[in-house]
DNA sequence: TCTGGGGTCCTAGGACCC
DNA sequence: TCTGGGGTCCTAGGACCC
């Protein structure tokens, strides 16, 4: 969107720490540590200082399951996030397992604590972290349960506390703590106002980009706070290994192990068009990223884009157990996306085949549709392709969401507090059954092919009317990610 | 290690239209 | 009807993130 010329925001190359402080933004990264196992100890605090693992699967008789979160105690065993449970178990035994009067159990110390995942309780924690991040910026963008975006510049600034603020910026080398910036200060102010009001702990970095201060908060985990003035961006990625930087993973690593780009400062000094013919479009923005170059905004989140669900199963061709399984997929999103209002005009289908093989299927229907019956019969139908196929994995879902409906409902009645109504932490209420609103499926449930406009008279007339995205509702800008 | 669950964005190819 | 080009929508797969 923005063209070739900076806009304000942006320094030109080469003013770096120059006089223009007023351009350089500063963007906190908030990333809680080990989130779960924090939320875990904040009402078991006898959990305070062991090993905690929390995932699923790792009861006795159970071998589906992996490992969500592993607290630093139990990372030094070697247990990772993501890590099959099995694997966790085998570095670090389970403590319920150990007992001190038989030999043949694990020792005690060597034990961790094996914790089920409990989201909707990591949910309302987070919810007490956001209060604190309303609080303390404007603009926000949470990205996950754990992890958020806050654009501060209009709340403190790179000036070096105590010193005149019509002063440069700071062009201190890396060395995070030399000269101690208002923002640093601020930063530190948010992360205690986190632990005390929440009552866990975070990681902030803090820098005059998105991606910088990202990888900031990464870099001193946990319970790090990380500055990296404007100017010395560069510097401070230059020694960090590709895989570091945002967007690279395992595959991209290995693409840029090939080309000899080791570091994120040969990743910026790589040639671009090199980059481009190895990784897309990608590769080029990784290079700026890296060299320390990001003008996207703090951005809020907008409305889901898709809503699934999906469940591993122990490996079977078994077609009653594949269609009891979709089925119950299937009403379970369909579910969820009633309780948020949404209608879906994509019904979608994966089923992954050992060892890892990915399959995925979808159906656009002519348009958005709230109509759980649909899901299942679409979801089922799709699956029918995978009939003799061998699965371990299934899952559903919807796409092509279309909250317009919706936010119509809504403005009739309440006003949903707080912008928008994500919070649903699905308490016990199952709106099950038939629904309030079914919109968009008449009557017989196989023809939607006359489901076009709401007045078939008006054809397209003008601009404002269509079944167009509305502008006018409040979700307006948020078609404006990356 | 036989790899959980919920997401996002990007790309490529085909269909279809003008 | 020999041959372009532009644009949109849809599907499938891939990579990545937390």
């Amino acid at each position: 969107m923005t063209g070739g010329t900076p806009v304000a925001g942006e320094t030109l190359p080469g003013a770096g720490g120059g006089d223009d402080d007023a351009a350089d933004r500063v963007v906190c990264h908030v990333d809680m540590d080990c989130f779960y196992a924090s939320c875990e100890r904040l009402r078991h605090p006898d959990l305070a200082g062991e090993p905690v693992v929390v995932g699923m699967g790792y009861e006795p008789g159970e071998s589906i399951g992996a490992v969500a979160t592993a607290s630093y105690e139990a990372r030094e065993f070697g247990v990772e996030s993501a890590m099959p449970i099995s694997k966790a178990l085998e570095l670090l035994p389970r403590r319920a397992d150990a007992d001190p009067d038989d030999l043949d159990t694990p020792d005690p110390a060597e034990t961790g604590r094996y914790v089920p995942v409990d989201l909707d309780f990591y949910e309302d924690v987070a919810g007490e972290v956001k209060e604190v991040l309303r609080d303390c910026a404007d603009t926000r963008r949470e990205v996950s349960i754990d992890e958020a975006y806050l654009d501060v510049t209009d709340r403190t600034a790179w000036t070096v506390a105590g010193e005149d603020p019509t002063d440069p910026p700071p062009s201190a080398a890396a060395g995070p703590a030399e000269a101690r910036t208002l923002a640093e200060g601020y930063a530190r102010h948010v992360k205690d106002r986190i632990e005390r009001e929440a009552g866990v702990p975070a990681s902030v970095g803090v820098a005059p980009n998105m991606s910088a201060a990202k990888v900031a908060s990464d870099a001193d985990k946990p319970d790090g706070l990380v500055v990296v003035p404007p100017g010395s961006v560069a510097e401070f990625l230059a020694p960090l290994p590709t895989a570091d930087v945002h967007g690279v993973g395992p595959v991209t690593e290995e693409t840029l192990a090939d080309l000899g780009v080791e570091t994120a400062g040969d990743l910026a000094a790589a040639d671009r068009d090199r980059l481009a013919e190895a990784l897309g479009e990608r590769g080029p923005e990784l290079s700026r990223r890296a060299a320390g170059d990001d003008d996207r905004e703090v951005t809020p989140t907008g409305l889901p884009k898709s809503l699934s669900r999906e469940s591993a199963l122990p490996t079977t061709a078994d077609g009653a157990t594949k269609r009891e399984t979709v089925s119950a997929l299937a009403a379970d999103v369909a579910r969820r996306a009633r309780e948020r209002g949404c209608l879906y005009r994509t019904i979608g289908i994966k089923a992954v085949e050992p060892p890892f093989d990915v399959n995925t299927r979808a159906r656009s229907l002519p348009g958005p549709v709230d109509d759980p019956d649909l899901v299942e019969e679409v979801a089922l139908d799709l699956l029918a392709e995978f009939d003799e196929t061998r699965v371990r994995k299934l899952g559903v879902r919807v796409s092509n969401l279309d909250f317009a409906e919706t936010d119509q409902a809504t403005l009739g009645g309440f006003d949903p507090d707080e912008g928008r109504g994500d919070g649903d932490h699905g308490a016990g209420d199952d709106a099950r059954g038939s629904g309030p609103r079914t919109v968009a499926t008449d009557g017989d449930g196989g023809k939607l092919t006359d489901w076009v406009g709401g007045e078939p008279g008006s054809e397209d007339d003008g601009t404002a009317g269509g079944d167009e995205r509305r502008t006018a509702d409040g979700q307006a800008s948020l078609g404006d990610w990356s």
